[in-house]
DNA sequence: AAGTAAATTTTTTTT
DNA sequence: AAATTTACTT
């Protein structure tokens, strides 16, 4: 018996079916934590090893590198000592892409040719950015960033600026300038030879309608075609699986519709809710059992995703044992939320060093907090997102006169360059040198080519100082254009290249000369560039093209290191993953679920999607925590718990929180009275300003406060919320205004305080953000969802508290 | 043209 | 609070 059927043999019924059936149409629906990537792995290894396959001719496409390199790596392991003639194609979807337009572009007939140079989003921006300038637009209404964030979401849908633009209604003065944009931005790409990352896609799925050479060719290659987090593709995904699978439609697919988190990248859901329609005859297998999480931690998943309206019903059940409640931490801010979950960190690594840890957050902007805390109790971590190595300013600079050797007229790598370092190219030069490429309609390189040989007309007046400058960058850079192109015969190895750009180029003299520590660093970096290019040489040796699409593609998320003790990452980041123990932290209105997700239901369906996946994360322990004030920009907030945590069954959840906390109060309310469930109302943010709790100060204004409370009687409920049928989610809201039920004042005004809700007859409800004077002069900042920030004069305002 | 001070912005989530 | 962009000197 081999190794293979031995396998086969540790996989449940519905597994082994997935494996086994090979031809036509199948989607997997797995459950988190059901075996989906094992499925996945073994059914290729089977296809190769059992159905004699040849590896070349089998697809399987994920969404990240790291969800590639996982796969890659756990085939290998299977199919360890066979002897193959060719390997799998086991792929993002980017990078499958950039594969086929690197050979095939041509065939596209849009000018396009195989050099392309790919531009990333910050590229795309600058792009942008100049166009809206130059159309004579205005830039405070018309943000780069949204401009970009929309030429995206079309390009998503499979809209290129034409259909962009048809679309647009009569009178829709912002869109019809994005139109404008939109198409120059297109335009400005094609010159300069350049794809943004949707073009990778919107190109080659282009390509295969276009050209039905191509598609044959790649029908016949690709005869296996298996799709990883199928849930997460967009139109322009599945037009390209369809055209790959004309031929063979042996399309095996899976995901978790309850997975879905990526909505704002256009992923469509139905995508995966119909593919029975899409692919006729598919065969459907359902995974259930769970092999990763204990029942408490799967019933808590399934208490939040059961909110949703939109979803196909699965049950998830798991032989594991029930397992410990799950701990909940009520933090006073965000430093201490941080210091909580070092501390409890620290204790687990000290009873069990093998054990692994995640922090998951909603955003990277919280990362910040962990990080600081785990360093100053010096235990080390793996930080996932955020700045990548790729992204740092000296690795962009060396990567753009890369670029640039095999591309000039990437006009972007061009401006990014030609002053760095500084060769006395100013901003007066440069400005004219774009006017006049914009005049000739060309390239900004051929431009420069004119000024520094005197040969034909530039159309560009410069002084003479700059032209010399410009002669020498000329020459500078067209050095490393022969190197680059050098026929293969004296091939450059990569290392080389790369080593040139950073010396020949003047950049590292210009850094050694500065002699600051930032300088040393980035050198340090450059180094670390050099050292990754030696490593390429070695191992896959492509040429220089391959090294850069990979830097243009490689997110820091492959970095990921799954044997480090501690990882820190967003949610996003973690799917796919798991953690014996896992930290979901800032649970928080306005944090998770992120507050640009409040106001759309389907949007919020997707925060809570969101919260599915991090609990179901955890495979024995899971901590969850939130604060009470948090620091944005600069200013301190009052901050609610999150509406999800509501959501969870409170008798699985287990307090501690050094003193009483929401849960008390929620607790509290089941028949419980604890004495110490009164607290003192918040007060407004105004008198916080540079204080904490920590001070010796506030805390007697805290003890002062309390004081207050004790004992006084409170008025009515609120208005339509009886007390006793008031929702855990109500009691929580109490608390966090700071006002126990018990303890709220009759009178509305005077419950109006930062952090609670108040309803207006216009704009509905509101969250109370700052309250400045007294009596009848007092004005009140409120959001409102959908309207933004409103002052009120709260006499006249005509307010209600909830 | 380059360096400094002041003003403005930043936070979803990712290839 | 930190980082980036713009506006002002030299």
């Amino acid at each position: 018996m081999n190794d293979l059927s031995k396998i086969l043999n540790t996989l449940n019924d519905r597994q082994a079916e997935a494996v086994r059936t090979t031809e036509g149409p199948l989607l997997v629906l797995a459950g988190a934590g059901s075996g989906k990537t094992r499925v996945i792995t073994v059914r290729i290894a089977y296809l190769i090893a059992e159905k004699g396959v040849p590896p070349h001719n089998i697809l399987a496409v994920t969404f990240t590198n790291k969800a590639a390199a996982e796969m890659r790596s756990r085939v290998e392991e299977i199919l360890r000592g066979e002897r193959l003639p060719s390997a799998p194609l086991i792929s993002t979807f980017h990078s499958l892409c950039v594969r086929i337009l690197r050979q095939d572009i041509e065939a596209l007939d849009e000018g396009y040719t195989r050099s392309f140079t790919i531009y990333d989003t910050d590229d795309s921006q600058k792009v942008i950015k100049a166009c809206i300038k130059d159309l004579g637009f205005d830039e405070k209404s018309l943000a780069p960033r949204a401009v970009r964030a929309a030429i995206s979401a079309s390009k998503n849908r499979g809209e290129d600026h034409e259909i962009y633009a048809s679309k647009v209604e009569y009178g829709d003065d912002k869109r019809l300038k994005i139109a404008r944009i939109f198409k120059l931005y297109d335009e400005r790409l094609g010159r300069a030879n350049a794809l943004d990352f949707d073009d990778l896609l919107l190109k080659a799925v282009r390509l295969l309608k276009v050209s039905s050479e191509v598609r044959e060719k790649y029908n016949d290659r690709f005869r296996y075609i298996l799709v990883d987090e199928y849930q997460d593709t967009n139109s322009l995904q599945l037009s390209l699986i369809r055209s790959l699978t004309e031929k063979s439609s042996n399309i095996c697919v899976v995901g978790d519709d309850a997975q879905s988190i990526y909505g704002f990248r256009q992923a469509d859901i139905r995508n995966i809710l119909s593919f029975e329609e899409h692919f006729p005859d598919a065969k459907v297998i359902l995974l259930e059992q769970n092999y990763r999480s204990t029942q408490t931690i799967l019933d808590a998943a399934d208490a939040i995703i059961s909110n949703n309206r939109e979803q196909k019903k699965k049950k998830l059940w798991t032989e594991n044992p029930g397992g410990e409640r799950i701990f909940y931490f009520q933090a006073m801010d965000g430093e201490s939320e941080a210091r909580f979950v070092v501390s409890k960190i620290s204790d687990i690594l000290y009873s069990d060093r093998a054990t692994r840890v995640a922090v998951l957050y909603r955003t990277n902007a919280q990362s910040r907090l962990f990080e600081e805390a785990l360093r100053r109790n010096r235990i080390d971590y793996n930080i996932v997102g955020g700045f990548s190595f790729y992204e740092r300013a000296e690795i962009k600079d060396i990567v753009a006169y890369l670029k640039l050797s095999l591309n000039p007229f990437d006009d972007v790598a061009l401006m990014r360059v030609i002053n760095t370092p500084a060769r006395g190219i100013g901003k007066t030069t440069l400005d004219e040198l774009q006017r006049a490429a914009r005049a000739a309609g060309g390239p900004l390189w051929r431009t420069i080519e004119a000024v520094a040989t005197g040969e034909g007309s530039s159309g560009a007046n410069v002084t003479p100082r700059a032209r010399e400058a410009l002669r020498s960058f000329y020459g500078t850079l067209k050095k490393l254009v022969e190197k680059a192109n050098a026929p293969a015969t004296g091939d450059h190895p990569v290392s080389d290249l790369v080593t040139a750009a950073i010396e020949e180029t003047g950049y590292a003299g210009a850094l050694r000369a500065e002699g600051t520590d930032e300088a040393q660093s980035r050198i340090e970096n450059l180094e670390e560039l050099v050292n990754a290019a030696v490593e390429y040489d070695h191992q896959e040796g492509n040429g220089l093209r391959d090294f850069i699409d990979h830097a243009a593609l490689t997110s820091d998320t492959d970095k990921y290191d799954r044997d480090a003790a501690v990882t820190l990452m967003t949610i996003h980041a973690a799917k796919g993953l798991e953690f014996p123990v896992v930290f979901i932290v800032g649970l928080e209105d306005g944090v998770f679920p992120h507050s640009r997700s409040l106001s759309e239901p389907k949007d919020l369906e997707e925060e809570r999607r969101l919260a599915y996946v991090a609990i179901t994360r955890a495979e024995k322990r899971l901590y969850i925590s939130h604060a009470m004030r948090r620091r944005t920009f600069g200013e301190e907030f009052a901050s609610e718990p999150s509406q999800f945590l509501n959501e969870l069954p409170l008798e699985m959840i287990e307090d501690v929180s050094p003193g009483p906390s929401w849960l008390s109060y929620a607790k509290g309310g089941t028949g419980v009275v604890r004495e110490s469930i009164v607290r003192p109302p918040l007060p407004p943010k105004k008198a916080y300003t540079g204080k904490t709790y920590n001070s010796a100060d506030a805390i007697a204004e805290f003890f002062k406060d309390r004081g207050k409370n004790i004992g006084q009687k409170g008025g009515s409920a609120p208005s339509g919320t009886p007390e006793a049928h008031q929702t855990p989610f109500d009691r929580l809201k109490a608390a966090g205004s700071g006002v126990g039920p018990e303890d709220r004042p009759s009178h509305a005004a005077e419950g109006i305080v930062p952090g609670s809700y108040v309803i207006h007859d216009r704009y509905g409800r509101g969250l109370v953000l700052r309250r400045e004077g007294s009596g009848d002069s007092s004005k009140l900042t409120v959001s409102f969802p959908g309207y933004g920030q409103k002052k009120l004069i709260e006499k006249f305002a005509g307010l209600r508290t909830e």
